[in-house]
DNA sequence: AAATTAAGTTAGCTAATGCTAACTTAATAG
DNA sequence: CTATTAAGTTAGCATTAGCTAACTTAATTT
């Protein structure tokens, strides 16, 4: 079998004609239309496109039927898109509207790897039946918390936990050694007057860093 | 303010330029093209672009800077791609650089709302130091195992956990009533003839769907 | 300072995806 | 069995985003 590439489009368009055709006779133009929001004319380019892979039977003014591989490839994107909404909806606890709005852009870019680990992760926390998320907070439309900023940006006196070292700081082998790793506590010090190289503390000893340098460090506050 | 919409690309050549002047003086034309992997006649017609939208400052053959409001969208842009890789990497434990990869590509399409949750999930996850995820099993190459699905899908004898049930389904109240609500458990009896009837066993009661009906319930396979 | 090289730009092409307006086919109603 | 309406298509245009080839500007060498 070949591998099939295809657009975020057409990955919305083979989706919606296999989710028709299974409620409706046949997939109708109009319908997937409406479905996909877009005009009748895009839906006909679709099919062209489609046919042309060899994922729909299509003919002017005859009804769309899947191909077998067509059947596969659309079995496949839907069962993404399923496994997604149901992170996102049982996890996330988003409403099923919202679930499907962002499974349904997320599904086109997400390696299969990573959906397996959320649908295991999300098996996991079911299981834990004492497991319970409180995602309240200011809703809609919450300006996301600045917590996860770099080690340049943290204020002096705060605290955080060391995200990640990006690989491409200098010296970043050796600052490991000294506990800079991720998951390590750090503390902002008060810094030179210029404010350049500036102190942490870290598991008890206390390192300096170029302003430029802190950059690669992400950090998430604390409290 | 005014908000401003930026196409993926263009969030990609902004979160470039940002990162750029940081590490770098100014960032160079060859240098985004580099990092994005583009070519650079790509480059000078996206800067013109984020010129026009008041991104940043922009002449030919001279030093790019960011205005005031381009770097506030970039801050912001790069807050989200690193809160990303943090659930990634720390949560879902991809590597780095697959983190940063998938991340680059999400980052585009997930509202803030759900970013916001999983940080908090994050951090959740974080403070329970007994929780431990094994992530492994055909590690790369996995093909995403048929785990959820839904109910016309589902082999006879089988038994699954109702996922969600889709609110198109006429008459899902009343199955609601009936137990049929996610997280409940149930079994798939042995079909009619031509399987079309279809019967299940949900919490001691037994319903009965045709197969079209069967589409709208998600179901996650068990065993 | 002239010559050379590297960086950056312009011009002009292609592909994907969408649109509107105009047309054709198929379905439906008298 | 026409006449009308609805569905579907074609033609032609616009935008975004990328590319190569050719050119211009700036930087570097000698």
């Amino acid at each position: 079998m070949e591998k099939i590439r295809l657009s975020t489009s057409l990955e919305d368009y083979l989706e919606a004609i296999a989710e028709l055709s299974n409620t409706h006779e046949h997939a109708h133009t109009k319908d997937i239309a409406e479905r996909l929001k877009v005009s009748m004319p895009s839906v006909t380019s679709a099919l062209r496109a489609l046919a042309e892979k060899g994922l729909i039977e299509y003919q002017s003014y005859t009804p769309i039927t899947l191909t077998a591989i067509g059947r596969e490839v659309a079995d496949k994107i839907m069962r993404r898109h399923r496994t997604l909404e149901h992170f996102f909806s049982d996890v996330l606890k988003l409403d099923r509207i919202e679930a499907d709005k962002v499974a349904c852009q997320v599904e086109h870019v997400i390696p299969d790897e990573v959906i397996r680990r959320l649908l295991l992760l999300a098996d996991k926390l079911q299981q834990m039946p004492d497991f319970q998320m409180d995602y309240s907070g200011m809703e809609e439309n919450a300006l996301l918390p600045a917590t996860v900023t770099t080690l340049d940006r943290m204020p002096v006196g705060k605290t955080g936990v060391v995200l990640a070292v990006a690989p491409e700081l200098r010296g970043a082998k050796r600052f490991a050694d000294l506990g800079l790793v991720p998951g390590a506590r750090l503390t902002m010090e008060p810094a030179a007057p210029l404010g350049d190289p500036l102190r942490i503390r870290v598991k008890g000893c206390s390192l300096s860093f170029r302003r430029s340098e802190a950059k690669y460090i992400s950090v998430k506050l604390i409290g």
